[in-house]
DNA sequence: CGCCAGGTGCTGA
DNA sequence: TCAGCACATGGC
């Protein structure tokens, strides 16, 4: 057990806003993974506390997956451009940009497409139960995220029958991009966005929406702007409710927030979805 | 039951 | 460049 200062932090935004799906609350702690090192942490005062199964887990590891070495103010500033940004950051202040494993991140958000947070999540525990490697850690019980090796020699039929659907045949063929090296994937956080998200879009299952997610989440390019339907909902604040092509949405924002628009977007996809849920149970 | 979900790929203007 | 369509499935 360890303890990393955690100023201007939220574990909970940052774990329920909807970029990351394998973290789970149980007992005061959360349970997930730093790559295939199993953990628990829980945010107080001020700080993180962190016990992890596995040597591999350091407090400079932490930092760096939750993005606790980043010159916060500084970004926030850069996005604070107009009253729904503004919004959105005060309501869920230390909210950060997870930096997760990138065949995780790519993987995720194939099944992601055109599908729903709780189904998702569903889906990504049923590959993990099926090819990833059972760990322990006190009481939690989980599953490492399968390599894309596992995933690559999988049928078709049997990724369906873990309720994939029709992204099965992509997921395969997308491992095995990855799987051959075609795909340098944990190399495109070193080249800049726009051929990162180039090489993205070659996978199968892979368009605009999951490029960006995967360049935000999984390769720390944070112009990247994904843009789906709660950011359709929440841009038509930008232009008076018209009816905008998403293409031109995404133009409009990475040059209204700058170099970190997808802290920008994270913050007003948390905080449109939030709106949402808050009315529902009123 | 019908509607919705962190869309993509394909086709035809 | 853009609109229109099919695509699987489970939660609500």
């Amino acid at each position: 057990m360890f303890e990393v200062p955690a100023a201007d932090f939220s574990l909970q935004a940052t774990l329920t806003s909807g970029q990351t799906f394998r973290w789970t609350f149980h007992g005061e702690w959360w349970y997930g993974f730093l790559g295939s090192s199993v953990v628990k942490v829980r945010q107080d005062d001020g700080c993180l506390k962190v016990e992890a199964a596995d040597a591999a887990v350091t407090p400079e590891r932490v930092r760096r997956y939750f993005a606790l070495d980043v010159d916060y103010p500084a970004i926030l500033s850069s996005i604070d451009v107009d009253m729904q940004v503004h919004h959105a950051i005060v309501q869920h202040r230390g909210l950060r940009i997870l930096r997760q494993d990138g065949w995780e991140t790519l993987a995720s958000f194939i099944c992601a497409s055109f599908n729903n947070i709780k189904r998702i999540e569903g889906m990504i525990d049923h590959l993990c139960q099926a090819y990833g490697r059972p760990v322990a850690l006190n009481g939690f019980r989980g599953f490492s995220f399968p390599a894309p090796e596992s995933i690559a020699e999988v049928s078709e039929r049997r990724l369906r029958s873990l309720g994939l659907g029709y992204r099965a045949p992509y997921l395969r063929q997308t491992a095995r991009t990855v799987a051959d090296g075609a795909l340098p994937i944990e190399q495109l956080r070193r080249i800049d966005y726009e051929a990162a998200k180039r090489a993205l879009l070659g996978c199968e299952g892979v368009g605009d929406k999951v490029a960006d997610c995967v360049a935000l989440f999984g390769c720390e390019h944070y112009e990247a702007f994904p843009i789906d339907v709660w950011m359709e909902r929440a841009m038509r604040y930008y232009f008076r409710h018209r009816t905008i092509t998403r293409a031109r949405l995404h133009d409009y924002a990475r040059r209204h927030f700058g170099p970190y628009a997808g802290y920008a977007q994270q913050y007003l996809y948390h905080y449109v979805r939030q709106l949402r849920s808050v009315r529902g149970r009123a």
